[in-house]
DNA sequence: CATACATATTGAGAAAACCCGATTTAACTT
DNA sequence: AAGTTAAATCGGGTTTTCTCAATATGTATG
């Protein structure tokens, strides 16, 4: 399901050879000299990202780059838990767990809501769930 | 924008304080001895998610917490290119891309195409792009 | 104010990820 | 077959992240 806007052309498709090969390269290019050349062609430039966007997105993805803190955005699903029930939840020592609670919300995952000693934690906002979402997809269908 | 389903108590939000801590916990629990306790409930065993899930979730985040990865995958965006169109994007040497899109690959964020002596990489899937825009505005709104 | 409890921070050892030169594999060219 | 080019893999040193005991901070309660 879900096909690029790549148009393939020829060459064979992850492994399997159709023996088809003849077309025009258009991404690649042809050189002066002997055969052809797919790269070397100024492109590049277009396609090279906005660093920042970059730095932003790296930053989501590596707070929810492990297990534990899935764990815990997983348990907020439905609803806000403290400190000390997602303690249970990731079974792990409370430093462990105070870490990758900070390390989300640095990230802008989750936000806390203090009650006298202690403190709560919810999904700041329901993008978070979307993105796990579609990564479950995703990682689902290999 | 966009809140949660969590029923938002008494408490201070984030850090402001306003003295108003009195209702009933909810979400805690009532104990025997001396004042209240938050949390010692096994409300925790219903939110403990299913580790394979998380498991396969972390991959693709894995796969994407990298500035280089990322950088390809917004590279493919608009058509595939070959690894040495890559390098030249992510300016690093040979063997750094190769190995950055054997994760990707791995990860199944990418696929290739073999066509004679070079090979073609492109998105597998567009949930990967709709994955990253996602990420993008999450990230962008701190 | 001493004590108990919930959470946060720190620091250091262990593990994982990253980087890249060197080598290997594979496919074309002559 | 020898030479060339593209790409993948290997080996290791470097950097980052993870983990968690110890300690600190902050808040209630006697």
């Amino acid at each position: 399901m879900s096909n690029q806007t790549n148009g393939k052309r020829d060459g064979t498709e992850d492994g399997i050879d159709d023996g088809t090969g003849s077309t025009t390269a258009t991404l690649g290019r042809l050189e002066e000299g002997s055969g052809r050349a797919c790269c070397a062609g100024s492109v590049i430039d277009d396609r090279r990202p906005d660093p920042e966007a970059v730095a932003s997105e790296e930053a989501v993805f590596k707070a929810l780059a492990n297990e534990k803190r899935l764990a815990v955005v997983h348990a907020l699903r439905d609803g806000e838990l403290c400190a000390c029930d997602l303690e249970a939840v990731l079974d792990a020592p409370q430093s462990t767990v105070a870490t990758h609670l900070r390390k989300l919300r640095d990230a802008g995952i989750v936000r806390t809501r203090k009650d006298g000693k202690w403190t709560h934690y919810r999904i700041a906002d329901t993008a978070s769930l979307q993105l796990i979402d579609l990564a479950a997809a995703l990682g689902g269908e290999s």
